[in-house]
DNA sequence: GCATAATACATCATATCACGAGGTATCGGC
DNA sequence: GCCGATACCTCGTGATATGATGTATTATGC
């Protein structure tokens, strides 16, 4: 899938892995893979710039020996999916102006 | 509208513009305007990265005594609107993830 | 007649960001 | 004891949208 089109994806889409349970990285990377594919690095600076702009919160579990770091959804992460459920209008408008079969003349 | 949104779109907006008959950069913002606005720095930056990329051609006009750059768009250029429409399907089902309503646990 | 807006192009510096490469450490299976 | 899976992290690089700024002509308002 073309980058580009990728980037106004991830963001939200790693808040909607959060949004009715919380979880952390190793697993969202799992659970967003039939979706859409991100790499580690991808994921881990995604998860630092949301939890700087208080989309969501973290907290470290201990788990068998081995570290994890849940994350948690905030009110503006979820605002944040509205917002974005709200700009698919526009999108879906500018999808109609590229895909449309006019005459040529 | 969101930059990172918008980023995946605007290259594609540009060759739609000049999809049915061909057109030089200011009409171009004009006709884009109600789905999508760019600044003049923008268009012109892309308009170079898809010629460069052998999606469009260029041939100057004088137009009372202005210069004019038409744009033509090449069977490049066409190949690249349907492989954004095909990936259109991919964007449709990360849309439907990010937005399906989930009884929270 | 003159100022201002519109037309039409262009360049440059800056900030944002996805990602590969590479790193650290533990646990389970064989 | 080795390897793959689990789980985190940092750094450098390349791509790119945009504001600021510049040049030049034509049309319009007063």
């Amino acid at each position: 899938m073309d980058i580009q089109l990728k980037r106004g994806l991830l963001d939200v889409c790693v808040l909607a892995a959060i949004k009715d349970r919380d979880s952390y990285g190793y697993q969202m990377i799992k659970d967003m893979k039939p979706y859409i594919e991100m790499s580690e690095s991808t994921l881990y600076t995604i998860l630092k710039r949301l939890e700087s702009a208080n989309m969501l919160t973290v907290r470290t579990v201990e788990h068998n020996g081995r570290l994890r770091k849940y994350y948690h959804i905030t009110k503006e992460g979820l605002a944040r999916i509205d917002e974005f459920k709200n700009e698919w209008r526009e999108v879906m408008l500018i999808y109609q102006f590229v895909s449309k079969e006019d005459k040529p003349q």
